[in-house]
DNA sequence: AGAACATATTATCAAGTTATAACCACTTAA
DNA sequence: TTAAGTGGTTATAACTTGATAATATGTTCT
């Protein structure tokens, strides 16, 4: 069972979120004010927060920072309409999980709420895979935290994208993800290009890392489907 | 091979689309009436349904809100020219999946039918690979979600319809799938060749799963009838 | 059991598909 | 103004695939 906690002033948007996302084995409560949906929040438990920014009483970045500050790990999805504030909402300051802007496809809508329950269901369960600030594979050492990765102690200069396309792939070694996802997953659901875009990127990223990049040794191709890192 | 429908009465917009869209690996079928495009999207199977909103005959909003009663799942792309309803567009009372605003930039337009086939196709992806992750039989170990194949703890390079041939028949194991059948599940309906091309695959499969090809221990062959995958 | 037939397996191949590597053009940051 | 990062392009290389043919195995009939 799934209860997931709407806070949003326009109750059409609330009801469209709650019709679109009720079924038999979830629940939506729905809040029309700030302060009152703050209170809700803190008094009962939920798998979700579903958080508009502007609102009227308690704002929501106010909300979700004070439900941050009273240790409420809650996932929050953020609703905002100014395509210029995500950076702030994205914040530490926060914290929240995910934004979405208004208006935005339902289809879009329930994939993300989807992924964020997904995420912490699996967070909750294996608690070790967090996201474990430094991996080391062979002669590789990848730290997430420091953003640093090391390979036979020479540090490599990666750019952002190879960054993140390795750390993705290396927390999940063996699983071959489709150049679709490392796109979704890496530069975002609403990116508007190619999948061979991902070509360039692994391509430079072997370069970097690989002696041999004709057989390469951490990340491997799996043929016609996408990339994975290697096994231990 | 891409299919769209595009459901449009300015014949002039309804071309442009068209010949922006279409190219060796995309065609693009036009209805002019509302009516006519709902039946041709019942009829047949598209990737995504084009629709603009004011429709001669059947209204947008009404096939829209048809299509999705119907069960039919295809990704809708609604045609607008007031920005003021998008609410009810973005409705699950009507079902569509993104809008956009007559009139549009032909690059903005683009980018949108590619970020929605790219995210249905991403859904495909998923949705099929639900099932249980991980499969145990004997030495042989088969991970859907990683899309991963493991025997006697070392991992196999399978192509994809290798993949997609051990993963099909291991889900149901004993199950006699005939030839027909596999090109079917596997190939696609629309799939034009023999079934003797399953055995080639088959074979194949088995070269990299069997010790002994010729006494399989996982693919078994029915004769006459087809193949199965062995029971516990 | 053995001949005649049907079906399955194996090996091989050409055509098509997919991946790689080396570039290029454009944007942004230093 | 350079340098770096990124998205995309192209030619080439590697692999997959569907098909063919040769061989082997199973089935049926006498």
């Amino acid at each position: 069972m799934t209860t997931i906690l709407v806070i949003e002033d326009d109750r059409h948007i609330a009801e469209l979120i709650s019709i679109n996302l009720e079924d038999d084995q979830t629940t939506v409560l729905r809040c029309y004010h700030g302060t009152e949906g703050f209170i809700e929040a803190t008094k009962n438990e939920f798998d979700l927060i579903i958080l508009d920014l502007m609102l009227p009483g308690k704002k929501g970045m106010e909300i979700c920072r004070d439900l941050r500050a009273s240790n409420i790990i809650t996932p929050i999805l953020m609703l905002t309409s100014k395509s210029d504030e995500i950076d702030k909402i994205l914040g530490l300051e926060t914290g929240a999980d995910d934004y979405i802007t208004k208006p935005f496809s339902i289809r879009e809508f329930q994939a993300r709420v989807k992924a964020i329950l997904r995420r912490s269901k699996l967070d909750a369960e294996q608690t070790d895979t967090i996201a474990i600030p430094e991996l080391r594979i062979k002669k590789l050492i990848i730290n997430q935290e420091l953003r640093k990765v090391e390979h036979n102690s020479h540090r490599l200069n990666l750019t952002p994208k190879e960054f993140e396309l390795l750390a993705l792939m290396a927390n999940n070694p063996g699983k071959t993800y489709s150049r679709a996802q490392l796109l979704h997953k890496i530069w975002g659901y609403d990116f508007e290009g190619y999948e061979h875009t991902v070509n360039s990127h692994i391509n430079r990223l072997r370069a970097k890392l690989e002696k041999d990049a004709g057989n390469p040794e951490y990340i491997l191709t799996t043929w016609g489907v996408g990339y994975r890192f290697t096994e231990a």
